[in-house]
RNA sequence: GGGCCGUUAGCUCAGCUGGUAGAGCAGGGGACUCUUAAUCCCAAGGUCGAAGGUUCGAUCCCUUCACGGCCCA
């Protein structure tokens, strides 16, 4: 086919979905009187000798259309008996219910607008190997209607996010992806050069060091939806470019921004399905606010009768108790990493309802604000569920000489071994020794939010282009 | 990073104990004037993921590699 023939653009085209709405009290064999006209993927077409039938779709919906020799002339007819599956096309006609009841579009003009000139997948078993779903998700799209649901919903998701946001008074801004210097989480970045400055620049795992230098500015409430990129491992639940949501509220705690954070996420989830409650992995749960609260050691303790945030800072009773349930240790070097990874591997799991773990250990929490009269703990909060981590979130630490000292235990853990480590941010220090306000931030993973509300066990299938080998 | 499993036509899948591969759909040709996974006829379509090895002979057994999936870290 010759492309440079082809129509340019198609106007005034109807949705299908708009056309089945406004025809669907046409009775059999019956007419409609308005001139439609419509645009889409041919997905299957069925010939009888002087009649033809074609299924489209567009994104509001598919229709059938018939085609009639008698009316079309032989030419045009042909044109339309010769269409391939996956051809996009467009028709003009009336709407007119069949003999056998299927609304359908009785073609009067035929206009091909762009073959597909490959094959088009199976249409009745769908696409079904994996790997090519992943990487030719524009296939995946086209074949699973499921699958235009998922990202349809999960932009909706999206949506609602920001507008509970914006009406809550906070402002949307943007961050640099390209940093000289990156922190805010416990992760290992990915490392670029800057040609023209000739300098290394790391793309960024987290937005929060920016996000609070601009609340040190007098932006008082700001979020920051953007992707953090982390260079791990990929897992059910990781992608080595996610989407993160961090918002940063001043004037409030951490008790304040875990009341928004459930707040926020049963908005989004009544914004994608108007409801809060969803099946998780074969359990029914409800996301509405109150969410139970928990302290760390005590949800620790409840599954493995050990807290360990009452036992001092004694790293033999955990590392007995793990390695007597076969758990491998020795990638964890400090207490604070075997805290961590008994989070991870006894409690993290059996927490598929919302639940708040709060009174997180200073040492695994670099930037958050120490509790007062709870020596050794911070303010801060996880929020779990579908036994994955969704949100963290803490009272800022503005006190410029304790964050000092944070950062300099984390360039010393670094040097120590530990890649995840915070490197130490003069510049940041600057800010806050401008005066932060007392400050309350959080972070919200989107794409496991978004399994969760699409009822997804891997992130891959919330994500359009999810990390592949080339 | 480790363990296990998978990779056969464009797609979805068969293929027995080792004897050089089949079907449906799609694509091509034809029949058919109301089909709904239309139906019927004809022809075509393969580096059996890649490379080695064993064997008279390998899609099948062995080794390595690539990619993917699941689990663990």
């Amino acid at each position: 086919m010759d492309f440079a023939s082809l129509p340019h653009r198609f106007g005034e085209r109807d949705a299908i979905g708009a056309l089945r709405a406004a025809e669907e009290g046409l009775a059999n064999e019956q007419a409609g009187t308005r001139q439609w006209r419509v645009a889409g993927r041919v997905l299957a077409r069925r010939g009888q000798g002087g009649v033809s039938f074609i299924d489209l779709e567009d994104m509001s919906g598919r229709v059938q259309l018939l085609a009639d020799l008698e009316r079309l002339g032989e030419d045009v007819f042909e044109q339309v008996r010769s269409v391939s599956i996956g051809d996009l096309i467009g028709v003009a006609g009336v709407a007119r219910r069949t003999r056998r009841g299927e609304l359908s579009v009785e073609v009067a003009e035929w206009i091909e607008l762009a073959p597909c000139r490959l094959p088009f997948p199976d249409r009745h078993h769908g696409l079904q190997d994996v790997e090519v779903r992943h990487r030719q998700r524009y296939l995946d799209l086209m074949t699973d209607p499921a699958a235009r649901e998922r990202f349809v919903a999960r932009s909706r998701m999206v949506a609602g996010i920001r507008r509970s946001l914006d009406d809550a008074g906070f402002l949307e801004v943007e961050t640099p992806v390209l940093q000289p210097l990156y922190g805010g989480a416990a992760a290992r970045p990915f490392v670029t050069h800057h040609n023209a400055l000739d300098r290394d620049l790391y793309l960024r795992v987290a937005t929060e060091l920016y996000l609070k230098r601009l609340v040190v500015g007098g932006l008082e409430r700001v979020y920051e939806l953007g992707k953090d990129f982390r260079n791990e491992g990929v897992s059910f639940k990781h992608n080595p470019e996610f989407t993160m949501l961090e918002f940063y509220e001043a004037y409030a705690d951490c008790e304040d921004v875990m009341a928004r954070t459930e707040q926020l996420v049963a908005a989004a989830a009544i914004s994608v399905l108007g409801t809060t409650k969803i099946t998780v992995k074969g359990t029914a749960v409800d996301l509405a606010p109150p969410w139970p609260r928990v302290t760390l050691g005590e949800a620790i303790r409840q599954q493995t009768g050990i807290d360990p945030l009452a036992l001092g800072r004694d790293s033999a009773p955990l590392l007995a108790r793990m390695q007597a349930d076969g758990m491998d240790t020795s990638h964890d070097k400090t207490w604070a990493q075997l805290v961590d990874h008994m989070l991870s591997h006894y409690v993290e799991p059996t927490l598929i309802a919302p639940t708040f773990l709060t009174d997180y250990p200073v040492e695994l929490s670099p930037l958050a604000r120490r509790k007062p009269g709870a020596d050794g703990l911070v303010e801060r909060f996880e929020a779990f569920c579908g036994g994955m981590e969704i949100s963290n979130g803490f009272s800022e630490l503005n006190d410029p000489d304790d964050q000092r000292a944070r950062f300099e235990e984390q360039a010393a853990a670094g040097r120590a071994g530990d890649e995840e480590a915070h490197p130490v941010d003069e510049d940041y220090l600057t800010a806050l020794e401008y005066g932060l306000p007392p400050t309350g931030g959080v972070g919200l993973g989107i794409d496991r939010l978004a399994m969760l509300l699409t009822g997804q066990d891997t992130i891959r299938e919330v994500v359009l282009f999810p990390a592949m080998r080339t």
